[in-house]
DNA sequence: TTACCTAGTAAGTGATTACTCACTTATGTG
DNA sequence: CACATAAGTGAGTAATCACTTACTAGGTAA
């Protein structure tokens, strides 16, 4: 993360055990802070919502900035790195799959994953959008992580020859600006509450062969 | 609009001759809006930054929420029925170009609009996500009056051989996904201050062909 | 018991919030 | 000029904001 105060309230978000208060004040947050974002929902509101006085939240969390950050980083330490490993494990095993069956694998995963903590997320893509310092904290960290990974399998298969025959980096910006748009449009600007499988195999396909007529003699 | 308020809003905003420091003060509300995001932006900082009196704020916009409104209104009511009637216009007409042609001419003019007013898409996309008022109030009005029309269009060009033999509703869930990620990645995440026309194209091919490599025998 | 710590509280704190109001100044218009 | 209307002001206002502080209660360990 190379931010030592993001380490610092993770760590303790994670290690810390919590008292039953403390969790309700971590639940109340988390349901208003998704709800109505950050800036508009306020300290007294969080109290009244978890039975507990306002003094208390600040006895354990310092500020509100901390807290939504002990709402935060949690989420995001686990959506990313894992993706890391999980990658590499996946496309460079021996017995491999196709890059369609890699990618149906990922978005199912991280459907999966974003559908069990679907308020985190939308808290995490709010502030991202509207609090300049998260997004200038977030942001290079989570660009200096994902690309060099996912370039790599990029590469593995093109290699293979089962995709387009562009630099990795492109593939990668346009595969994230649509796998983006996808996530945020179902969780965040619809709130579905279950993606289904029909809805990703149609978006696979859009991604594996865009949306020219194969039989179209017209190309280029 | 379907909305009263809005309406009134909006053709006031258009119609009415404003004073210098009427500009001056929805020139400073958009650019502060735009960087800090409504909630984190007072009244007093706009009233400063204009270099007007609090009071002549409220003697104009009535109330905060409606400074802003006066603000987004103008531009989505640009940035929509438009697209409707040249939608028309550029696939209906005789000389009738590719699918491919099309998209380009529409991306071209949207990323042409939106760098003109980058400062009111920021406010528009922030405060959608932010706001759940604005975002029931604006997001069905979108999805009453974008879609009918695009279905025309794709279904123009599906029956012309051009497209995927995919139900309309599916092509454009899929190429609205892309675009807006396109859009709001470009416009909000990274302040790109010009959009480059091989990213263009680049997003276009994405689009057209997605990733399989066409000369790949594992087809399905 | 004594001493100490942690969890939790209730009543504050000054600063800031959106908004109002009584008022002055400018701009026409008959 | 006289008078009306609109534009603009600045000192308020109550409410709300994040945060503090002095405190109690209960458990633990020497």
């Amino acid at each position: 993360m190379s931010n030592k105060i993001f380490d610092a309230i993770l760590t303790q978000a994670i290690t810390k055990v919590k008292t039953e208060k403390q969790q309700k004040i971590v639940e109340s947050a988390i349901q208003l802070f998704a709800e109505k974002g950050y800036s508009n929902t306020s300290t007294a509101e969080i109290a009244k919502a978890s039975g507990v006085s306002e003094g208390t939240i600040f006895k354990h969390y310092g500020t509100k900035d901390k807290l939504l950050l002990s709402v935060i980083l949690p989420f995001v330490s686990e959506l990313f790195p894992y993706m890391a490993q999980e990658l590499i494990k996946k496309t460079m095993s021996e017995n491999t799959t196709t890059f369609e069956q890699f990618l149906r694998s990922l978005i199912k995963d991280r459907v999966e994953f974003v559908t069990e903590n679907r308020e985190i997320f939308q808290i995490v893509v709010k502030e991202i959008v509207y609090k300049d310092e998260l997004k200038k904290e977030l942001l290079p960290y989570a660009l200096a992580n994902i690309p060099p990974i996912f370039k790599k399998v990029l590469e593995e298969f093109r290699e293979r020859g089962e995709l387009v025959d562009l630099p990795a980096d492109k593939i990668l910006k346009n595969l994230v600006t649509f796998l983006g748009g996808f996530f945020v449009s179902r969780f965040l600007l619809i709130d579905d509450f279950n993606v289904s499988e029909e809805e990703i195999e149609d978006a696979i396909q859009f991604v594996m062969n865009g949306l020219r007529n194969p039989q179209n003699n017209a190309l280029e």
